[in-house]
RNA sequence: CGGGAUGUAGCAUAGUGGUAGUGUGCUCGGUUUGGGACCGAGUGGUCCGGGUUCGAUUCCCGGCAUCCCGACCA
């Protein structure tokens, strides 16, 4: 992509109603916009890396036999009923609104009560499990304060996975597997170091449930760590006293640190199962409640995230896997026929690049590369020839190299 | 939802009961060309509604919006 063409603008202050440090990075840079409070548009830049955060979310998904599909935000209300998660009194978080044909509708905050309706009409035998369906799709959250840039908003996309699974043993099988999995999803996106698998609250349904909590001070979260034991436990279900009898540990042992949510998983049993009657016969020919988890992760947040974790001063450093391209070519001179030259071969080798071929000065371009982050920084300059011929400088390194055309392939082969 | 604050140009900001200023952006001309250049000329603005007043961007009331703290966040 010609940066004379991309559709996007940077900016050298941040909105004075934006505090949060990946809204402000990603506005400046111009991958966001904000078009209300807890609701934002993601823009070219900014779509390409909430695709590949998908991506990579649907691949590991996939490698744990997940199937992706795609449900409706619109909601009828007695299958909520049926649940109980219907009244304004239990979920405050509803957006609702009338049919004009008759009859309320709700907008999905959650697909629990969705997927298990669904499921009635494919589930009927033990055959037919386990189950593991999958969607990204957007959700509706009537948050009383929308807040963290893109942490927090009343709308947004979400990977929701829910397991049908016919024993207690397949269930925690795919439990375990998912939440390495998940571990695979962070890790591609550059945060692994950081995040961590933590106890935290199991509602209604079991005692505890699993959160993906990554350490930030931008996080609205607090943790315990203890990171010999490898074990963290979310503030919420600190004072559990069988946790701590069970690890044999105490709050002292323990560092308190703030931490962001990047995904959960959950045990539901046979709740929902149960209330909508989804159920199967097994091998002795008795009708049995299906087991159920669903599962979660927020590609924005992810995305955010990693903004708040990677950037530096001068902008943000996307890692490889999730960069909007690959390589920055930045053209400098009088003369780009041979940055057009070079910038043809690299699309004809399918690198994704980002061509700054726009009549500014040096030091604008240096400036916006750094703020928009690409992992890699080629300049074609009157100077960088004269060296022997293309400048190379990683976003995360301070001094570049110069390379000829060749090692450049080679080293993004 | 409780508390606090703020709404002035695309963005960031100053100021005033009487013609609204600066930086940046944008447009044009010129000089420049390796870290957001310089000179000149332009462009563009007081959240909405009501009140007080000869006159309101400013004061008052109401609304809306945004941010922050708290509560909330299966």
């Amino acid at each position: 992509m010609r940066q004379s063409d991309l559709f996007t603008k940077t900016l050298k202050e941040s909105p004075s109603d934006e505090q949060a440090l990946n809204a402000q990075l990603l506005i400046r840079a111009g991958y966001i916009y904000k078009n209300m409070a807890g609701a934002y548009s993601f823009l070219p830049l900014g779509l390409r890396v909430i695709n590949k955060v998908n991506q990579i979310i649907r691949e590991e998904m996939d490698s744990i036999g997940g199937q992706e599909l795609h449900m409706p935000s619109l909601q009828k209300p007695d299958l909520w009923q049926k649940t109980d998660r219907w009244s304004d009194n239990n979920v405050d978080v509803w957006f609702k609104s009338n049919l004009k044909a008759g009859g309320e509708v709700g907008f999905a905050w959650t697909h629990e009560e969705a997927i298990t309706d669904l499921m009635k009409q494919y589930i009927s035998s033990y055959k037919d499990l386990p189950f593991f369906p999958y969607q990204i799709q957007t959700k509706f959250r009537n948050e009383m304060r929308a807040k963290s840039g893109i942490m927090r908003t009343r709308e947004f996309d979400m990977k929701d996975l829910y397991s049908f699974c016919a024993t207690q043993e397949q269930h925690d099988s795919f439990y375990n597997s998912c939440a390495e999995a998940y571990m695979r999803v962070f890790s591609r996106v550059g945060i692994a170091d950081k995040t961590y698998k933590t106890f935290a609250s199991g509602g209604a349904f079991t005692q505890f449930s699993h959160e993906f909590q990554t350490l930030a001070e931008a996080g609205e979260d607090i943790v315990y760590i203890n990171e010999e034991k490898g074990i963290t436990i979310n503030e919420e279900v600190l004072n559990d006293v069988d946790l701590q009898k069970e690890f044999g540990i105490s709050k002292e042992d323990l560092t308190k640190k703030k931490s962001i949510e990047v995904g959960n998983i959950f045990s539901l049993g046979t709740k929902f199962s149960e209330a909508l009657n989804l159920s199967f016969t097994d091998t002795e020919s008795s009708k049995k409640p299906v087991i159920m988890g669903s599962y979660g992760i927020g590609p924005a947040r992810l995305m955010g995230t990693v903004v708040d974790l990677l950037s530096d001063e001068s902008g943000i450093v996307w890692p490889e896997s999730i960069a909007p391209y690959r390589v920055h070519l930045i053209a400098i001179g009088e003369d780009n026929s041979q940055a057009n030259s070079l910038y043809n071969k690299l699309k004809e080798q399918d690198v994704e690049v980002l061509y700054d071929d726009r009549d500014v000065r040096p030091g604008q371009k240096f400036a916006d590369s750094d703020l928009i982050g690409i992992p890699t920084r080629v300049v074609i300059s009157p100077k960088s020839i004269e060296a022997g011929g293309l400048e190379v400088k990683k976003r995360t390194e301070k001094d570049a190299k110069i390379v000829t055309e060749q090692e450049l392939f080679d080293m993004l082969a």
